[in-house]
DNA sequence: CTTGGCGTGATTTTT
DNA sequence: TCACGCCAAG
């Protein structure tokens, strides 16, 4: 009867986990097993075979992203209405806010529950103003951010009463950054604003205040819970709270900002939670995925159930520029065999290398989309009307009256100049008597209020066409995004007893935690990706590409060996991506720091599931012979500029020809390699050789391991 | 106010 | 490995 609820599709592994009845259960789920449909149906089956409220389950999430996967997914298993209202289900930071809204006495923290939600970006300069204003001594200004992060991670709560030891007081900076900090907690309190940390943090500390607890807490992703995201789990579970945690120690990716990497560990012990796995991926081909688990340090078990697929295509390009070339090339003819380009993906280590691919994919006209982070702030009509709103609720809020009437673009005007911020402070504070209507608006808010049922009557009242300038080349897509950020205040439904100021400030608290609206959808799917490793995660796609293979980029030349580990499942990550198709690629001339040739990661993967290529030898030999003269007229040119004498050779002549040009500059000489017989030496330094051999092409040596002999002309 | 010695971080990013 | 910022000496 048990079944009866629950998809048939389910594996013997997966069944275990969600029939599994003990208080503590923790799910070490392997990638592509199945995971999220684990939760799901463990939710379900929770709720409508075991007879447990939605209301009290809390499911917890890390992005908005997995929790809006999720509940698409309860949503299709129900058949019965009620699931969706899930309460405390969402991110973190989501079921805290809600936590402090509806059921923890936050006046004990000096806040009121209508209080809003800050994003880092005004954290900082929150920051920022208090050190002028108080005249505060803060060193490495530019670091601020992250040192602000820094001390939010070292105030991490003792575990079960265990005293933290304090953290040596030598190695501390000198500075008024306790002063500050303390200053910034005031201000949160007197303006009633909490950021991303405090949610979590005041959550936690007022658990204890309330004798409510959730039957179940449900934990996705769990691997990646920080110290204080781990702290507020304790605490549920402590009150008597039930855990139902899935995750994969092989996707601890984050613990460069602050996963606690031993959570299994943690929760195993403390809570004698039961241990279970998914062992059975059903996203790569069996090729993919044993290479891919040369990788994986945790639960040597992983098992797939595809067939074997292609080989791992291994390549070697001359640099990022070629290889982009390559790319496009090769994009074309998947898409001209009928492969939909949103199946493609390419994945590197770090954001700055996206810049060559997108130049070229531009230039070839292959459509692609490069995921990168965006904030409140990236579209500046939203973020200035979202000032005036904020402004609108309370009058007190200064910073945010100040932005909105200020603002270069959309603030007020003087004369033809947009007023200065301090033009607005003193309006704010009665010191000064400026007609500005937008200010006259904004105070009559309040009042206003229950005559504005409309976006077009919220957008009329403002007079927002004149702040937007109708004649600005901008003005009807600034108008249409502020539009459709307006409707989407009015689409969501009010709770009972709720007006339109209650309305706008979660309103207001949503836009930070989940975003606004994007205004472009124009065909997402149909387009490659390209992303970083970190970003692929939790995604997947038919033919995956991971660039710049080579030791120093993959794994990120770091030093440490604790990093290795994290690099390691961040390739793991990444390979695993793929289902069908995988091919790494690595240069022997990248452009930066980065160490020519592959990477060890490529050599740890067995041969045999490997397919190795060069692009197009000949170009790349070309290439070669044309860096290398480059390389030695700079060379003669500045040991001219040095000695200032006039008797080195002469140059050669205009390499036309570059063969001949490489051999009057370098000696030839000639060695016999054990494995790969003669060969002609085209690059040398006091480390490395670079060695032709005939039917294998270049090769490169450390002189001090190098296998050979010199052979005397 | 300038200079050199020293120490540290760089890269990945969600909410 | 390099670049940047701090700090103390001149």
């Amino acid at each position: 009867m048990q079944e009866q609820v629950l998809p048939a599709e389910l594996n013997e592994y997966q069944r275990k986990a969600v029939f599994n009845d003990s208080s503590a259960c923790l799910v070490n789920a392997n990638v592509g097993s199945g995971k999220t449909t684990v939760l799901t149906a463990k939710v379900k089956y929770l709720h409508e075979a075991c007879g447990v409220n939605c209301e009290d389950m809390v499911v917890l999430t890390f992005t908005n992203k997995a929790a809006g996967e999720i509940r698409e997914r309860l949503g299709a298993m129900r058949d019965q209405g009620e699931l969706v209202q899930m309460r405390y289900f969402g991110t973190f930071h989501s079921v805290a806010l809600q936590l402090l809204r509806e059921r923890l006495p936050v006046q004990q923290l000096g806040y009121t529950p209508d209080f809003l939600v800050m994003d880092p970006e005004e954290e900082l300069d929150m920051a920022l103003h208090l050190i002028q204003d108080r005249k505060l001594q803060i060193k490495y200004r530019n670091r601020l951010k992250k040192r602000l992060e820094q001390e939010d991670e070292e105030a991490v709560p003792s575990e079960n009463g265990r005293e933290k030891l304090p953290s040596p007081p030598g190695r501390r900076i000198q500075d008024d950054m306790p002063v500050l900090l303390q200053a910034m907690k005031e201000e949160k309190r007197a303006r009633n604003r909490m950021t991303f940390a405090d949610l979590i943090r005041n959550t936690e500390a007022l658990l204890a205040e309330v004798e409510w607890r959730p039957a179940w807490v449900i934990i996705d992703e769990v691997q990646d819970c920080d110290a204080w995201q781990l702290a507020l789990v304790r605490r549920l579970l402590d009150k008597g709270a039930r855990l139902f945690a899935v995750g994969d120690p092989n996707q601890v990716i984050y613990s460069w900002r602050g996963s606690a990497c031993n959570v299994f560990y943690t929760l195993r012990t403390e809570y004698q939670a039961t241990e279970l796995s998914l062992p059975v991926n059903y996203r790569s081909s069996a090729s993919i995925l044993e290479a891919a688990s040369v990788f994986s340090q945790y639960g040597s078990s992983l098992t797939g159930n595809r067939e074997r697929g292609s080989k791992i295509v291994v390549k070697k390009h001359y640099d990022p520029f070629q290889e982009a070339c390559y790319l496009a090339d090769r994009i074309k003819g998947l898409q001209d065999s009928g492969i939909s380009p949103g199946q493609i993906a390419v994945f590197y280590r770090l954001q700055n290398q996206s810049g060559v691919l997108e130049e070229v994919f531009a230039k070839e006209g292959i459509p692609f989309q490069v995921s990168v982070k965006h904030t409140l702030r990236d579209c500046p009509v939203q973020y200035w009307l979202l000032q005036v709103l904020r402004f609108s609720l309370s009058r007190e809020d200064y910073p945010a009256g100040i932005y909105a009437l200020s603002h270069k673009e959309y603030g007020e005007r003087r004369n033809g100049k947009p007023i200065t911020e301090k033009t607005a402070a003193a309006v704010l504070h009665g010191e000064k008597d400026l007609k500005l209507p937008l200010y006259e608006r904004m105070l009559a808010f309040p009042e206003c209020c229950p005559s504005l049922d409309s976006p077009q009557a919220l957008y009329d009242y403002f007079s927002l066409d004149g702040y937007l300038h109708p004649t600005s080349a901008s003005f009807q897509k600034d108008k249409e995004r502020i539009l459709a950020m307006l409707e989407s205040l009015f689409r969501q439904q009010p709770s009972e007893g709720e007006n339109l100021p209650d309305r706008l400030r979660s309103f207001l608290n949503d836009a930070v935690l989940y975003g606004l609206p994007e205004q472009e959808t124009k065909e997402e799917d149909g387009r490659v990706k390209l992303m970083t490793l970190h970003a692929s995660k939790g995604l997947e796609f038919s033919f995956c590409f991971i660039i710049g293979v080579n030791y120093g980029l993959i794994p990120l030349r770091t030093a440490g060996f604790e990093e290795e580990d994290e690099e390691r499942r961040l390739f793991f990550v990444g390979m695993t991506r793929a289902k069908d198709f995988l091919e790494l690629s690595y240069y022997t001339n990248p452009d930066n720091r980065v160490m020519p040739g592959e990477s060890r990661f490529i050599r740890m993967i067995p041969p045999e599931l490997i397919q190795e290529e060069t692009a197009d030898p000949a170009q790349e030999n070309l290439q070669e012979l044309r860096k290398m003269v480059r390389q030695e007229i700079e060379a003669r040119q500045s040991r001219a500029e040095e000695t200032l004498e006039a008797d080195l050779p002469e140059l050669p002549k205009e390499p036309s020809q570059p063969q001949p040009a490489g051999k009057e500059i370098i000696q030839p000489r000639t060695v016999i390699h054990r494995k790969y017989g003669p060969g002609t030496v085209i690059r040398e330094d006091d480390a490395m050789m670079e060695i032709e051999f005939e039917g294998y092409g270049a090769k490169e040596f450390l002189k001090a391991f190098s296998a050979m002999e010199f052979v005397e002309e």
